[in-house]
DNA sequence: GCTTGACTTAAACCATAGTTTAAGTTGCAG
DNA sequence: CTGCAACTTAAACTATGGTTTAAGTCAAGC
């Protein structure tokens, strides 16, 4: 009925190398893992989804023994679920925070992006550099208020 | 006429230990770096700018090594416009990719919260798990759609 | 004249997140 | 029978991005 993953299809599923699965699995990060009677590793469609869960807060910058704690708190079951809420709700603004941060260094970029076009179009960076700021493109003018760009 | 910091000064400004600008410095991502008389770092707003680019270049994930040799393309001058241009279209990519990773995690972390809002008032994980998809909010049905949320 | 804040080098140390290695064992498929 | 892919443990190793320590020197301000 419901298929079953080794640990090879497991990782092409998910992207990463098996190892990497190893040692989550070593480290707590999958809870309630099946092994076939000879002892390999079983994933089924909840491990998966619960792994891709684990690779969001991973990503969101949560560090592998958090997430530990966090599935200690879940295997506990619904004693734990005001702190479990406490944790997501932490995390989401933890999230929010660097998104702010990653969308200031996108423009910053950005305005770098600009500045080399032009520099490859005059030949020296003395073009964009030197540029009268009412001549810049509007969207370079809010970047540049925006980030505090003053010189470069 | 141009205001210079030490490196006290500069670490306040910049919001970082006096101890990091030096491993910076010593690591190649402050060119031109000038010195006082007496051998003591200083630093102008140009100085200062430029650590905030280096702030957003690490932000966007970039290794201290490849800021390094974006900083010595920077120090060889305008024959290298191409390939520092390059470099910066690279990090836009990069830059965006890890901004639609966020907002996935975001997605799902968003989801999480209104999971243990449910389950927190109804005491039990049951009632958020077991909820009918069209019985859902709006916002918690796309969620679910977009980042494969079949089980929790 | 002492304290403060700067400076030096080199090496040690820390945490994080894995990866690799060694030296095997096991079971299925061809 | 062979080979492949899985499994084990424990430890070593890698890389990144710093921080800390040692053992000083140096100049300015109070």
């Amino acid at each position: 009925m419901e298929k079953l993953y080794t640990i090879g299809d497991a990782a092409a599923e998910l992207g990463m190398p098996a190892s990497t699965i190893r040692f989550y699995e070593k480290n707590g990060l999958i809870p309630n893992q099946q092994r076939s009677s000879d002892g390999r590793r079983l994933f089924d469609e909840d491990d998966l989804e619960w792994m891709r869960f684990v690779e969001r807060l991973k990503v969101s910058g949560m560090p592998i023994k958090e997430i530990r704690e966090y599935i200690q708190l879940y295997i506990e079951g619904d004693s734990t679920i005001e702190e479990r809420r406490r944790i997501v709700y932490e995390r989401r603004a933890a999230i929010d925070a660097q998104l702010e941060e990653l969308k200031l260094a996108r423009d910053f970029i950005d305005y770098k992006c600009w500045y080399y076009d032009v520099a490859r179009e005059s030949g020296t960076c003395d073009t964009p550099k030197n540029m009268p700021f009412d001549e810049l493109p509007e969207r370079i003018q809010r970047i540049k208020a925006k980030c505090r760009i003053n010189r470069y």
